[in-house]
DNA sequence: CGCAGAGTTGACCGGCTTCAATTAGAGTGG
DNA sequence: CCACTCTAATTGAAGCCGGTCAACTCTGCG
């Protein structure tokens, strides 16, 4: 570890040494020892666990700017979840011993990483919310929007999710087949809601999209 | 706020006057001014949002010894959740200035937070990779599961899950109709894999439920 | 005692998964 | 740079899981 003071969080992350990985590189593993804490430079990081049946649950996406991983930093319980690169990224290491010693002193810091884990949990919030629409539909609209606010970029009146995502990504994200998947997707092109630039999502009509969502969910009630 | 200066985060809040509440009342909603963290004494807070249908959309169970809320009060965004008493419960209030004056010099108690927040994290995604069952069996055997890993108490062999739940709480928990989820626990019931005394359920071969999920589940491959 | 909410049960049917068979596309190595 | 391979996506058809509706029972509580 550098031994100059880091200013901040990120300072202290970029004093590592980067680390650069291509598609599909498998970060972290159930088995491996969490003893390290991870910066995301540039690119992106899935993380999923197995079902006993192969099937691939994704968690989350994580981007420029977050750390991982959290709870079994913080928790001391290991969880059954793979980190796994979606793209070319670039990575900051730091030994987890390292970032204790500097949060026991330096109380900006913990501040910091307290309010980074918040923003996560934020995130994982918006997750069980829309995993729990109980309309394929719904849940699809629903995982686009979260998408367009956690990778959207505005452009005019469009919104480019720059990320790079399949078919079969959203669907191991919103338990949903990778066929009704791709049968929406399309449905919702028809109709001009959304779009494609590139292999990125665009979403050419928020406001609409939004209102899908209100229509096509379910009503047991009224 | 109490002068004496508290030892831990625990200590912290049962410096404060207790509150105690009847079952169904609601804590915090959506357009109430978040300044305030409250600590679970005794007793269990649901945390709720609701569909533009009006359905009921569950997140979380808190219990003793947790605190909330904890995304609004990090991030300074305000989700569209409920925070409602399933009890006859107890809690403990802090203003939310009070803790960040403590937390800006005591380093240890911001530690424990810190910790306090990895906590729910994992139960968080513990709930995505539950919702991410695609059949609803698994998905309510898993909830069992989690249940019994949050609330349960083991007597003997048995789990007891002491928790006051409902059908209807379940279904909402994992995006199920509250008519199958009585099928599927019946189901379970008269396959001697759980029970219930009095009120609360009782899982009573979790070996054999875990297999259950195992067999359950999905496999598109093999 | 009566009402409201929770749970039960049966029947129906439709949304989504599953299976299968191609096509398209992306990544790799000579 | 092109051929080869593997994964992703498309499309159609069939069948079933589970949502919905309805009618009824049960339970707790004021």
């Amino acid at each position: 570890m550098n031994s100059r003071k880091p200013k901040n969080l990120v300072d202290l992350f970029l004093q590592q040494k980067p680390r650069s990985y291509k598609k599909g590189q498998i970060i972290l593993r159930p088995d491996d020892n969490f003893t390290a804490i991870f910066y995301v430079e540039k690119g992106f990081v899935k993380v999923y666990s197995l079902t006993e049946a192969g099937d691939q649950k994704n968690h989350i996406i994580y981007k420029q700017g977050d750390i991982f991983p959290l709870v079994a930093i913080f928790t001391e319980t290991k969880g059954d979840v793979f980190f796994e690169t979606i793209d070319k990224t670039l990575l900051r290491k730091l030994e987890k011993d390292d970032l204790f010693n500097l949060i026991k002193t330096d109380n900006k810091i913990l501040l910091e990483v307290i309010k980074k884990i918040a923003a996560i949990m934020r995130i994982y919030v918006a997750r069980i919310d829309g995993l729990e629409y109980t309309k394929a539909n719904a849940r699809i609209i629903d995982h686009l929007l979260f998408l367009s606010e956690r990778f959207g970029r505005k452009q005019s009146k469009k919104i480019l999710i720059q990320v790079p995502l399949t078919h079969k990504d959203i669907a191991e994200s919103t338990a949903i087949s990778r066929e009704t998947v791709s049968r929406e997707i399309e449905e919702l092109q028809k109709r001009k809601l959304i779009g494609h630039r590139n292999k990125f999502i665009v979403i050419k009509d928020i406001k609409k999209l939004e209102k899908e969502l209100i229509y096509q969910q379910d009503s047991k009630k009224i």
